[in-house]
DNA sequence: ATTCTAACA
DNA sequence: TGTTAGGA
C-alpha cells in the first residue's frame, strides 16, 4: 500500500511516517518509481508506533521497545536499556499526574466558588 | 491524483 | 510539524 493509505489506517501523518522511517523505525520497500510500499506487517508496526507516540515515548525509547515487542523470541539485548527507559517514563508520568492533580483541584476550587446566577441566555441555533 | 526530496520562516 | 517547490 502507498503512504497515503497506511497513513489513514494507522493514524500517523504522512509527514511523520517519513520521519519515523528516517529514524529507522519503519523500513517499507520501494517501488520502481521510488514510492514507499508498505506491507500489512508495516501497518501493524505503524499502529504500535502510534500507540507508543501517543503514550509520549520518544523515538529513542521506541527503538529499544519495538525489538522486544516484535520478536516472539526474547531478543533481550536491548531490554536492559528498555527497563531503565520505561522506568524513567513511568517516573515522568507520575510527576505529570501529580502536577495535573494540583491543577485539577485548583480548577475544581474555582468552580465551587463560582456564583450560580451567572448563566447567560443562549443564542438560537 | 499521489508521492518524492529538500528546505523554508 | 506544516508547507511549498519542482519532478516523476
Amino acid at each position: 500500500m502507498q503512504i497515503g493509505e497506511i497513513s489513514q489506517r494507522c493514524g500517523i501523518t504522512v509527514r511523520m511516517l517519513r520521519f519515523y522511517e528516517a529514524e529507522g523505525l519503519l523500513q517499507p520497500h520501494r517501488t520502481g518509481s521510488g514510492y514507499r510500499d508498505y506491507s500489512e506487517a508495516d501497518l501493524e508496526e505503524a499502529k504500535r508506533i502510534k500507540q507508543l507516540a501517543d503514550a509520549g515515548l520518544t523515538v529513542e525509547a521506541m527503538h529499544d521497545l519495538l525489538p522486544c515487542i516484535i520478536s516472539p523470541k526474547p531478543t533481550f539485548h536491548p531490554c536492559d536499556r528498555l527497563r531503565a527507559r520505561l522506568e524513567g517514563e513511568v517516573a515522568k508520568l507520575d510527576q505529570r499526574l501529580a502536577d495535573m492533580e494540583r491543577s485539577r483541584s485548583q480548577i475544581v476550587g474555582y468552580l465551587a466558588d463560582l456564583p450560580v446566577d451567572t448563566l447567560v441566555p443562549m443564542s438560537q441555533d
